[in-house]
DNA sequence: TTAGGGTTAG
């Protein structure tokens, strides 16, 4: 401690503490406080703070709390920055109740609520899917003396476009507009997505000249996100045009921007293209996180090298880094596509050891391979078994039957499909179709067709 | 202190 010299003030004391708690190094802050206190350099309200978010992140909330109460010790009152350092460490968990609490025992303690505590309130709602209540909120800041400042704005565009009420965030931007709001690059680019991710492709091209006209430029999100969508859309051209701009207008390529390019070209096949952008991602020095490591482990699997995304996932779980639901599925999906049921029903008891609960993804992919291995009865068993589907478990299934020709089954799943509210392809409705035409079951496919009229008007 | 872009299955 001697190397900071005696003439420590409280003002470096939390220079220090800042950059310590940011690299984890929660210890050695403590150290540092106390080394502190001992020279006469007392941690102040700041100080805290620091230590309250650093706990929350990286500890826990009760971590946290417990710093909350040291401070009331030390005789240092805790202000609406504690608080809302609390409560946004049980928003990031998504713990709703223990975020409220909090929010209520800052009343009780007579520190008014900035908007801050309601942005991360709002935020942790629309992530909890939870839109009425967060509007609710929103209406409250709107009408009370709290100033809503942009970023109130930004959360509840975004919220509303997760929540898939992209028209309504669209109105309320330019509702906003109206009374002189002027969007910042960050809600052009949340809009931008919003409207990309809903198919609202000619509003988000407007969008993206407004962006421009308005004198802002695009920066490393806006293309990455128009790349990713022009690639979803298939329109490949397009994306890998973006890919060049993005490059000639110098903006230094991120792990976001490799991890879009190199999932597309895998989609589409380009394997061997992806392989030189994943060279390109290794050589730029980028730090790999779990979802580089993700995307590396799917070319492996789409190259049907399994053993080696397994020794990937043990790298993983050597470094440090966490795997997460995504690597699982995509090795599971792996192992199905290699044929190989018992690896992967295996993995997914592996991953059930791990924590993870119960994965669609991963059982519409064991549904898909015991169909394509002829295990069609296994396939409706395990899908009977389901309290959760979706369209991927009802078309992955349809298509298995057709090609064992249980036309009538598929039928009447794709009926009940329908009947769900679920969007299927084209190609699957053709295959039942036409398969129960060629069967000789033509009243049946007469059923099906209006079912499937019916539906398209509805939805 | 908070908010935007990346990875999986048909």
């Amino acid at each position: 401690m001697l190397k900071y010299g005696r003439s420590l003030s409280t003002k470096l004391l939390n220079i220090c503490i800042a950059s310590m708690c940011k690299a984890q190094q929660l210890m050695k802050s403590e150290t540092v406080i106390i080394d502190g206190i001992r020279l006469g350099v007392l941690p102040d309200v700041f100080t805290y703070n620091t230590l309250i978010d650093a706990y929350c992140r990286f500890v826990s909330i009760d971590a946290g709390y417990s710093v909350l109460h040291r401070m009331k010790k030390a005789g240092i009152a805790p202000d609406v920055i504690s608080y809302n350092s609390l409560i946004a460490g049980a928003a990031r968990k998504c713990l709703l109740s223990r975020a409220l609490d909090l929010f209520e025992e800052m009343l009780q303690s007579g520190i008014r609520p900035d908007v801050w505590s309601f942005n991360i309130l709002m935020h942790c709602l629309f992530k909890l899917g939870k839109p009425d209540e967060a509007n609710r909120i929103f209406q409250d800041v709107i009408l009370s003396s709290v100033d809503p400042c942009p970023t109130a704005f930004n959360i509840v565009i975004n919220g509303l476009c997760k929540s898939g009420y992209t028209s309504n965030a669209l109105m309320l931007f330019r509702n906003l507009q109206k009374h002189g709001f002027v969007p910042q690059l960050y809600t052009y680019n949340i809009l931008l997505n919003g409207l990309c991710k809903a198919g609202k492709l000619r509003a988000a091209r407007g969008i993206l000249v407004e962006l421009r006209d308005s004198g802002h430029q695009p920066d490393a999100i806006t293309y990455t996100t128009v790349m990713k969508y022009c690639f979803r859309y298939r329109q490949f051209h397009r994306g890998l045009e973006i890919l060049s701009e993005m490059r000639s207008e110098g903006y230094t390529f991120d792990g976001f921007a490799y991890c879009t390019v190199i999932a597309a070209l895998i989609k589409i096949g380009m394997i061997k293209e992806a392989e030189e952008i994943i060279e390109q991602m290794q050589r730029s020095g980028i730090e790999p996180d779990v979802v580089a490591y993700n995307t590396l482990i799917n070319l492996y699997c789409k190259q049907g090298r399994v053993g080696d995304a397994l020794k990937l996932l043990d790298e993983i779980e050597k470094s440090g880094l966490e795997s997460d639901a995504y690597t699982h599925t995509i090795i599971i999906d792996g192992l199905c596509k290699a044929g190989d049921i018992e690896g992967a029903r295996r993995h997914l008891n592996y991953m059930n050891t791990l924590g993870f609960g119960f994965n669609l993804v991963a059982i519409n992919c064991l549904i898909d391979a015991l169909g394509k291995e002829g295990q069609i009865d296994q396939a409706l068993k395990l899908f009977e078994s389901m309290e959760v589907k979706d369209a991927f478990t009802y078309t992955i299934l349809v298509h298995n039957l057709c090609k064992a020709r249980r036309f009538l089954t598929a039928s009447k799943l794709l009926m009940s499909c329908l009947k769900c509210g679920f969007k299927t392809l084209r190609v699957t409705q053709r295959a039942v179709l036409d398969g129960l035409r060629d069967s000789g079951y033509t009243n049946e496919a007469r059923k099906l067709q209006s079912k499937i009229r019916l539906a398209r008007f509805i939805h």
